[in-house]
DNA sequence: TAAGAACACCTGTCATACAGGTTAGGGGCA
DNA sequence: TGCCCCTAACCTGTATGACAGGTGTTCTTA
């Protein structure tokens, strides 16, 4: 029934891999943005002339990438900006040890002077407050470092959602997976309670040079605060 | 309150993304590293008593972000560290007018000052005579633009592969897509072929800094070379 | 012993079927 | 007339079976 021309398609990677093209090229075409739907996959399966099967792939491919957001009985639609498919590439890079922790750190701490820098110009009252918040919740449960672990995460997120540079946010974020599987490490790579203290007070003083708005003491509290835990990580042992 | 948008709810997200999880899974607990193979959909099917479609979805959306890689006749095999699922998040940002060209240069001006230094402590003889070689193309070539440009991007790409640090790597060649499409915007942004030169001879600069080992030179004449780009493109008017 | 043929296994694609969610419109009721 | 419910059309999620063609292994044969 259907032809297989030889080869002059889109390129011989196989039908899924057009389909996938088809689908991102009709978005820049149509010039669709986040909410927007889609065609259905009856309708690209026409279009394609393939089956549905193949469509099908594409779309998950593209929704586990999350460009697309695929909900049951609805057509599928344009999706907002999402970590998803970043933090799946670095988890895996850290998973099958081609990326080391040490080396996370380093990217982390280039991007997030940055954002630290750009918070302290441009975050609003409501944000300054919400990185406050958050670093009083680190002293206020030192304790409990899960809980402590969650508001140091929420910190870094809402530093680079204050940078409002949507591409700070997408890369910080997409290290948050990995910090949650190697957070304690660090913590307990801190030797003592005040040790452990210092940590927390480094995020205070971020969020007082946000408040601020001064980002060179900003950038500065944030570099302090990198090269303190990859001190005690390094002191750890942890190499 | 909280939106879960990412993972974590195993349980209703659809049975696709139980088996991605499923996978993803077994790369960890079988420690498996690039090349090693994984179950083929047979298997898995049996394994997670599901239908092969399901499997098959989920494989194919694990190979779109390249952690595997698929191949007919052979089981999937786990992939290399690669860009691919990083750019189409950042291209998708772009035509979907989520992320601006100048937010993707502050992001690449912030990690390329860092992947200059470290290029400067690190790189390989091989690395440093093949920066130069980069430089010294775009200015023999200097009035085919289309020829500058793959040049361009190749140079950047290989200063974050003399960073030896692969997530550097992995961030900067994400936007080598975008810049393919944006690049000529900037260098029509040159108002005279004497601006144009000066842009080349800042890769010069920045080639020489890391021949030399000189970290904080490379750094700046980096961050020289992005501030006359953004400046360039402002007066341009393109905003 | 080495070239080659046969076979088992695997992926790529297609067709079909059905359950269940979503939406819009039409008809009935107040 | 106006509102509400109900149904039919459309859509996605999953399952099953089929077949072509690629790959690797084993067994046969010269």
């Amino acid at each position: 029934m259907r032809n297989h021309p030889p080869s002059e398609d889109t390129g011989n990677a196989g039908l899924v891999s057009t389909a996938i093209q088809a689908i991102t090229q009709h978005i820049r075409a149509e010039n669709l943005g986040p909410g927007d739907l889609l065609p259905s996959e009856g309708d690209m399966t026409r279009r394609l002339n393939v089956s549905r099967t193949v469509v099908r792939e594409a779309f998950r491919a593209l929704s586990a990438m999350r460009l697309i957001d695929m909900n049951v009985g609805r057509r599928a639609s344009v999706a907002k900006l999402d970590t998803g498919a970043m933090s799946m590439v670095i988890e895996h890079g850290v998973t099958t040890e081609q990326i080391s922790v040490q080396q996370i750190y380093d990217v982390r701490r280039t991007i997030e002077m940055r954002t630290a820098a750009l918070a302290a110009l441009r975050r609003t009252d409501a944000e300054a407050a919400e990185l406050e918040d958050r670093a009083r919740q680190m002293r206020e449960n030192h304790r409990m470092p899960a809980v402590v672990m969650e508001h140091d995460i929420a910190f870094h997120e809402m530093l680079a959602k204050a940078s409002h540079n949507p591409v700070f946010s997408l890369i910080v974020n997409a290290f948050s997976g990995v910090t949650r599987r190697t957070w304690v490490i660090g913590w307990r790579s801190r030797a003592s309670e005040e040790a452990q203290m210092e940590m927390i007070d480094g995020h205070m003083d971020i969020a007082a040079a946000v408040r601020a708005g001064d980002p060179r003491s900003a950038t500065e509290s944030m570099a302090k605060h990198f090269d303190k835990s990859l001190k005690a990580l390094i002191e750890a042992g942890i190499a």
